[in-house]
DNA sequence: CTGAAAGCGCTAACAC
DNA sequence: GTGTTAGCGCTTTCAG
């Protein structure tokens, strides 16, 4: 058995049997090069032949592009990623992109796993995560690439980032669990080092202050279903029991509904109201039909890839979070009008 | 601005600075280099300074590893997925491979992003998925790449693959629900060309048979949520409603489920009892609290991880189809025991 | 339009 | 132990 790359075929190999230069033989893989139709016909009819196609490693040594770009993923168990992956990393693929990933996970080797990454040259690094260490963001700085946060707002000045109005959104749920009544707002929290958490968290609590109203907190202190349910628990088992609640992710929200339904036996929405953030797909199904504000996430996705693809110098204009609006989804779990006429209208 | 490579700190840099030849300093980063103690340390210290690692791509240039695993999946859509990935991708880091992944999105791009992605030779493939075209598999054979399939038996016989023992798991999960009680067997199908289908629904079908019991089919054509819900929607509209149904993915019986309990007004499992295959993380959850057979993912993801380590020569052995058995996760959508007896007990 | 030559950053014999 | 010499497979001047 041969070793791995030795045995592929190469330009030289392609050269020989055609009697060019292996220059020759290049420049049929160039669309811009100069080079006589006939000649780039015969050389790509042999390289089909023979399954040839450039070595991509020993280009892009020599261009300097490596067409790779590092995407950093912390949370797959939270569907909001995976969808968004679903999305970005078919869209890279179409402009000719290749995606390394990096599985944020363990925490504890992020780092080995970052600089394994590096490595490899990728013209550019998309963290799509809510939080991750500062020491990574100075490690592709100290190497040079690129980096895009997407979903989470560096600490960082110089970095950009491509968010959803996670304050806004939140102040507009406030609005539309007010609307519907509430009068003791909650909120369950996600992971507290994020900006997803953090600017949420604000804007509800915001809101609700100019409305007169304080808020009960909970922390969950993660993205997850289980945390979202275990606060809920104590949250709702506080003698001042929220009568809605504003969860900083849809994964928490969900989560908590279970705490109440299922934990506590309350009624969703009538005892309780539960919004959350992102519109994963199972916040539409049925069985929660939960409402929240949706995340444009085809409009973010979109934004990356309009960086990756025209930002030669995009550490020129740094420092520049792009904030798309995020747009209410109201479902079920939230009451449209105050309870009182709710429970005339919906028996 | 610098362009983005060339710019970099390369081997000649330190070795002009600290007065050393190349080869001195290239010899500090491979620990079983004959080198004296005190020259890599100094060797290292300065790297450390500057920031220098080596490239990976000249050294896979020359070392023939690439230390590249390209990783393709299907249907991120399907939770089982994600969860897959998030458990292979950083085991792959562990072992000191980067993970380079293909999303098979949309279906005519597939073989474009594979060529893509075998150009920068990765020096294994693992397809993370039920189906793919077996155009995509050729194309991995003729560049050399060997290649493993996981959650999918493979047409080709001379491919290798990781999968759980979906016809003993699907005959299992049959037996289960006529303990409970079943008299009037349903299923509802998924992708039809895939391994999981075919198998989970041969499992089920045959098991059913042998008990002298004739299986109302369903198609839902995909492994999804809608697929699932609708494809219930027709089944459980027939003359001859099913008791139970077993469903050839997660993702699908949630959607039965939810057609059942909310488009139907049947009871689960007093009307109906539903049972599905792979243990997503939602069918614990108690909105559906679903018996499931749970597909063993850390044991799937371990083998495949030592096949990437020691599998030098694995396509010498090849042809062989790992089955890990699944388990039989039963929840509040069967009853464990028959319906006459079931009410008794559970009021 | 084509070929010759140089070299990307690194490793791998082989000398010393 | 360390330096020298060849390249890996390809692109890219620069001649012709």
């Amino acid at each position: 058995m041969p070793t791995r790359l030795t045995q592929r075929i190469t330009i030289k190999d392609l050269a020989r049997e055609l009697g060019m230069s292996v220059a020759t033989v290049a420049r049929a893989f160039h669309p811009e090069a100069d080079i006589a139709a006939g000649t780039r016909a015969s050389v790509l009819r042999l390289a089909a032949e023979r399954g040839y196609q450039p070595d991509a490693l020993a280009r892009s040594m020599i261009t300097g592009r490596t067409r790779i770009v590092g995407v950093v993923v912390a949370d797959l168990h939270n569907p909001f990623y995976p969808q968004a992956l679903a999305l970005l990393s078919p869209a890279l693929q179409g402009a000719g992109f290749n995606t390394m990933l990096v599985v944020a996970e363990p925490a504890g080797a992020v780092d080995a796993a970052l600089r394994l990454l590096l490595s490899y040259r990728p013209e550019y690094a998309v963290v799509l995560a809510t939080s991750l260490t500062t020491e990574a963001t100075a490690t592709c700085a100290a190497a040079g690439v690129p980096l895009l946060f997407v979903n989470r707002v560096p600490d960082a000045r110089e970095a950009r980032a491509v968010v959803c109005d996670n304050r806004g959104g939140a102040a507009a749920m406030a609005a539309h669990l007010i609307a519907g009544g509430m009068r003791r707002p909650g909120f369950i929290g996600g992971q507290e080092n994020t900006s997803t958490h953090r600017e949420r968290r604000e804007g509800f609590i915001k809101h609700c202050a100019e409305t007169g109203m304080a808020v009960r907190e909970e922390p969950g202190g993660a993205f997850t279903y289980d945390a979202g349910r275990e606060a809920a628990r104590r949250l709702l088992n506080r003698a001042d029991r929220p009568d809605a609640l504003f969860c900083a992710g849809d994964i928490l929200a969900l989560g908590a509904i279970d705490a109440a339904r299922c934990d506590l036996g309350l009624r969703v929405p009538e005892d309780l109201a539960v919004a959350g953030f992102d519109d994963i797909p199972m916040a539409a199904w049925p069985a929660h039909d939960l409402t929240t504000m949706r995340q444009p996430l085809a409009a973010m996705v979109e934004k990356t890839l309009a960086w990756v693809l025209n930002a030669p110098d995009a550490a020129v204009d740094a420092g520049c979070v792009l904030r798309l609006p995020a747009e209410l989804v109201a479902r079920g779990t939230t009451r449209p009008v105050p309870l009182s006429l709710f429970q005339e209208t919906c028996p």
